[in-house]
Parts: structure tokens; C-alpha cells; sequence
DNA sequence: TTGTAAGCGTTATCAC
DNA sequence: GTGATAACGCTTACAA
């Protein structure tokens, strides 16, 4: 059997009590007691039991990341740094894959309750404001407005959706599209489609929209670009995600479309696994490493200090341009 | 506060007992006193503590994830898979990056067993075998060798190496080279060069070995890819990864080699991912599917019937070849 | 400086 | 059918 704190005990000749505290350096206590705790610890191979810790009301240290998926190589950096930044924190991560499935993200969310997680960084799409709510833990949201009270960090979709635009404008597009989710439903990635139109307004140039949407795979995807790119209406394309973008790199190849001349593409993310495999993609780059540190941080405060008054808490982000060679 | 399963009885008239009876479906319940207690549970809102329940001895329904990373679409795709075949039998998951550092994943594994997770499916390359061995969880490991008593689950590393082997050669390359970690260290991977130069032996080919290492950045195996390439040594490359393919691809660009005609690459692993965004790569398709289903499945089979004699647990499943259009 | 005892939220055992 | 009660492994007043 897995030894415990009263066996660690016994073996040292000391109380349980006396135990915790030399575990938790809590109090006085005389070197010759811990050393002799130190060394029963060690001939027993004792690991706390944190359950037990976290049930006495201690936190757990760990912190629930509900995402869509890893696979989007934007979110698997953005998952790791943040598994990185917290581990040096001390806390620890459960990955919550939601999957864009309502159900999964709600079983999940009573999971990391059930579990007493210290709190929950969430860039899901999909669970409505209530559930969130009800909660009463710390959480901090990615590109998602929740509630008036829950943090959100994002960076400038509107900027940077305007200086998509300007940047294939300046290059000489003229018929620009707008490739992406058409459906606004007030989430902060909206704005990427805002400031096109914005901008799209400003210079004077009617505005297009190419539906695409985040659930189709890629393979459908592929289908109607191609559909799209056979009708040569579109001279730029801003891709509201890089992966897109890519896709229409391909298949804009496999027409025989001259990149940048005859068309000319801008992604959106700028990860950097994109900016080392597809070096050639131009691309709207989100600060990934702010994105975290402010995420992180937000959230820690919130946990620690959960008495804090609610100042304003929404955090935007600049976003900039990686030159590639699709503009 | 949050309500507890004694709040839950108070609301519904009953007894602790009686409440826990009906959350676990024990025993004969009277339909009226049930409904009772949904009832209760309902306008209380009540979350079941799962700290607790564990604590008494019952499963945590947690098991450890640990990965060196999730960058690499692989990897990435390895996960999400996973975690969705657990996620279907019950199972969450907790994420931990080892991070190729030896510290990071021991203090992981410590976290994992403190928290009582009920397994751990390891892909992490650092650790030795013995700290695996002390923990008497249930361990199944991807691509590592451990501990006998050990299930592990891989591809057939072997038949890799010499089908890319193979298919340079039927292509008409003769310098093939291999691209990758020239250090044995006894891993499953290891067999992939072992593959290389034993066909390379049979079809009376010399073997050259281009070192290329894990942790090494992008930009570095960047620059020693080039270096390479420029020598015009080879006419054909094995590389052990795809990523590290794609850098060949790239730089061969960069320096106007044609690709098949001058070098034919080959890369491995073949996740969706790489083939679908970079479709033109050749390379050696681990079976990522049914890899997640004989992880899964081992795992579970060893948690929940931990007595079963330790009868042959290694598994190696076949590769196959997904032909782009650079061999 | 160290020990005793109560309690965290749940479940299992035994009564009724 | 339902209810006391002890126990899981740990922490923390309160004593000593």
C-alpha cells in the first residue's frame, strides 16, 4: 500500500502533525525532528496525497484550459506556452478539448468543478454566458466575451482585420474577399470581419464575404475555395485563419494562379510553427507570448486575491504584420 | 459555499446516505424518495466533490498524459485522439509537457501520482525506467521502452526504415542518406535507422548518417540542412520526422535542387495534418488510429483488471506509404 | 517545540 | 428502504 502521512509518522517516532508541518514548513521546529521526518519520508518513497490536501480546502494547483482542439497549431503553442507558464507558477494543467461539442464543454466544465480546480483559462467556443457563471471560479477567457465580471484577453481582431485589408489594398488588390465565419455572434473575432468592412468602406471598395466555417474539414474546405478561385472574381483574399490561408495557397497553385500577382493572400495568426513551415504565407500575427503572460497573470490574480474589485479587465492586444511572400 | 451532499439531504429530507445512494444508483430506492433528491439537486445546484469520492477509494477517472510536446502536429493529433478515446470511456485527462527536461517530467510524475490518477500513457523520451517502476500505477508507454512488465505500444520502426529505404531506391537514388538521431539509446525509434542500414546493406549501398537532433530549433537544423545540401552529397534523404522533411523541402527550393529529379525526400509520421497542408510530401503513415486504440485499450485493461498475468504486452502495428511528389 | 483531536465531503458497513 | 457512523489522508486550532 501506498504509504501515508501517519506511516511517515511512526516511522520518524513523531506525531502526524509534526509531519504536515515539516511538509508545509509551518512553525518551529527543531532541525534534528525534520531531518529525522526527511529521512522517513525518503526510506518510504511518501508522496502526499493531494486529494486529501486540496479536500482539507487547500488549493489543487491545478488549472482547467478548455480549447477547441490542438490540432490548429495556433492553439497547440498557445495550450504549451501556457502549460509552460503555469507549471512555473506551480500549477498544473487538465486539457479540456471541447471540441465545438456544447455537451463535451459542459461535461468538462462540471468536471473541473468536481475536481476543485483553482481556476479555468477558456478560448472554447461554444457553451453559452450562464454556465460560466455559475460558477464561482476564477476564469479568464481568450477571444471570448463571457460575462461583464470574466477577464477577456484578446488582441486587436479589428486592427487587425483593417490592416489586412490596407496591406493587400497598398499591394494594388482591389477586389479583396474576405474569407472566414460570416455569422456574427458578438465574440471578439468578429472584428477581424468589422474592420475589413471598415476599412473596405473607407477605401472605398464594396466588401465580399467567402463563407467558410470552423467545423467543415479541410477537404470540404478545399472544394469550395476551388469553386471560389475558379471564378478568378477575388484579386486578395484575407483568410481569417492561416490554415485557411494555406488552402487557398494550394489550391491557387493548382489552378495555375500566379501568387502574389494575380492573387494575393494574407493569413491570420501568425503562429510560429506557420511562420517556419509556410514561410512564404503573409500573415496578421497575433502576440502569442503577451496573449499568455496577460492570460497567466489575469488569472493568478484572480485566485489569489478574489476579494479584488472588478476594474476593467479586458485586455487587447496589438497585433502585427509578418511578410511572407503571398502579398 | 458551495453545497455539499449534506446540503443536499437537508433540502430533500433525507439522510447524507440516502443521497449518495441515489448519485450511485446503490441499493432499492423508492421512485418518490429519488425524485426527492434530484429535485434537491437540482435547485441546489449540486456538484458531486470527485476529491472526495477518490479520497474514499474510488477512481478518479483522471489519467496522466505525458508528451514532449504538442507543437509537432504528431504529437498534437496523438492527444487530441487520445483524449478523445478516453473522454468516450470516462476518462479525463491531465496534460503534462515534459518538455525534453528531465526535472519538469519527474515532478509531472510525482503530480500524477499525488493526484491520484488512475493511469498514465507516456510518450516522453527523458526519464529512465526506474521512476516509472516505482509508481505501481497502471503505465502503458508510445514508442518507449521501459520496464518489462510495461505494455508498449509503437509502430513498426523497423519496416519504416527500410520501406523508405526502398522506395528511394526504386525511385533511382543511390546516396541515400538518413537524417535524424544517430544516438542509440535503445528506444523503438532508434529501429528506423537500424532499418535504413539494414537495407541499405542489402541492396549493397553504402549508409551515411546526417545527425539531426530533437531539441535542436528550426532555424538551426536550417542551417546545417543547408550546409548539407549544398555539398550535393545525396540524392535521396530519409528524414525520421516530417517537420524536419519539410525543412529539406524548403531549403532545396532555396538553392534550385529539383525535387524529385536531384533529391528525393522522404519523411515520417504522416499525420492529417502534414498531408493535408503539405500534401506533396512522401512519407512513412504511422497508424496514429489504431495506436489510440491499442494505448486506450491496454491501459484500461490493466486499470481495471490490474491482477491479469503480465502475458506479451508489446504491440507493433504496420506502417504504410503516402506518396506525395517528392520521391 | 511537539501532540491531540476535530473536520474537509464522500462512501461502505452495519443496523433498523 | 432508509439512517447512523466510521473511515479515506490530510491540516489546523488548541493544548501541553
Amino acid at each position: 500500500m501506498k504509504p501515508k502521512l501517519s506511516d511517515v509518522a511512526e516511522e520518524a517516532g513523531v506525531s502526524p502533525t509534526t509531519v504536515s508541518r515539516v511538509i508545509n514548513n509551518h512553525g518551529y521546529l527543531s532541525a534534528a525532528t525534520k531531518q529525522k521526518v526527511y529521512d522517513a519520508m525518503a526510506t518510504l518513497n511518501y508522496q502526499p496525497n493531494s486529494l486529501a490536501r486540496s479536500l482539507k480546502g487547500k488549493k489543487s494547483h491545478i488549472i482547467g484550459l478548455i480549447f477547441p482542439g490542438i490540432t490548429n497549431p495556433f492553439f497547440a503553442e498557445l495550450i504549451e506556452k501556457l502549460e509552460k507558464q503555469l507549471f512555473l507558477q506551480g500549477y498544473k494543467v487538465i486539457l479540456c478539448n471541447s471540441a465545438d461539442d456544447v455537451a463535451k464543454e459542459r461535461n468538462y466544465l462540471q468536471m473541473l468543478i468536481a475536481n476543485q480546480v483553482d481556476g479555468i483559462i477558456t478560448g472554447a467556443h461554444n457553451l453559452g454566458i450562464e454556465e460560466y457563471q455559475n460558477t464561482n471560479l476564477p476564469i479568464v477567457a481568450f477571444d471570448r466575451r463571457y460575462t461583464d465580471g470574466m477577464p477577456m484577453i484578446s488582441s486587436d481582431n479589428l486592427q487587425g482585420g483593417i490592416l489586412a485589408t490596407d496591406t493587400l489594398y497598398q499591394a494594388g488588390a482591389k477586389n479583396i474577399y474576405f474569407m472566414g465565419n460570416p455569422n456574427q455572434k458578438g465574440n471578439p473575432t468578429d472584428r477581424r470581419l468589422q474592420g475589413y468592412r471598415q476599412q473596405m468602406a473607407k477605401l472605398g471598395l464594396e466588401n465580399h464575404v467567402f463563407p467558410i466555417f470552423f467545423d467543415e474539414t479541410p477537404k470540404i474546405k478545399q472544394v469550395s475555395i476551388q469553386q471560389f478561385l475558379k471564378k478568378k472574381q477575388a484579386d486578395g483574399i484575407i483568410c481569417s485563419d492561416d490554415l485557411t490561408a494555406i488552402l487557398v495557397l494550394q489550391t491557387a497553385r493548382e489552378l495555375n494562379i500566379q501568387v502574389p500577382n494575380d492573387l494575393k493572400i494574407i493569413g491570420y495568426d501568425g503562429s510560429n510553427f506557420i511562420r517556419t513551415y509556410f514561410p512564404e504565407l503573409s500573415t496578421v500575427v497575433q502576440p502569442m507570448d503577451d496573449i499568455v503572460m496577460m492570460l497567466v497573470e489575469s488569472l493568478i490574480n484572480r485566485i489569489t486575491n478574489r476579494e479584488d474589485k472588478l476594474e476593467e479587465s479586458d485586455f487587447i492586444l496589438p497585433v502585427s504584420l509578418y511578410h511572407g511572400g503571398t502579398v
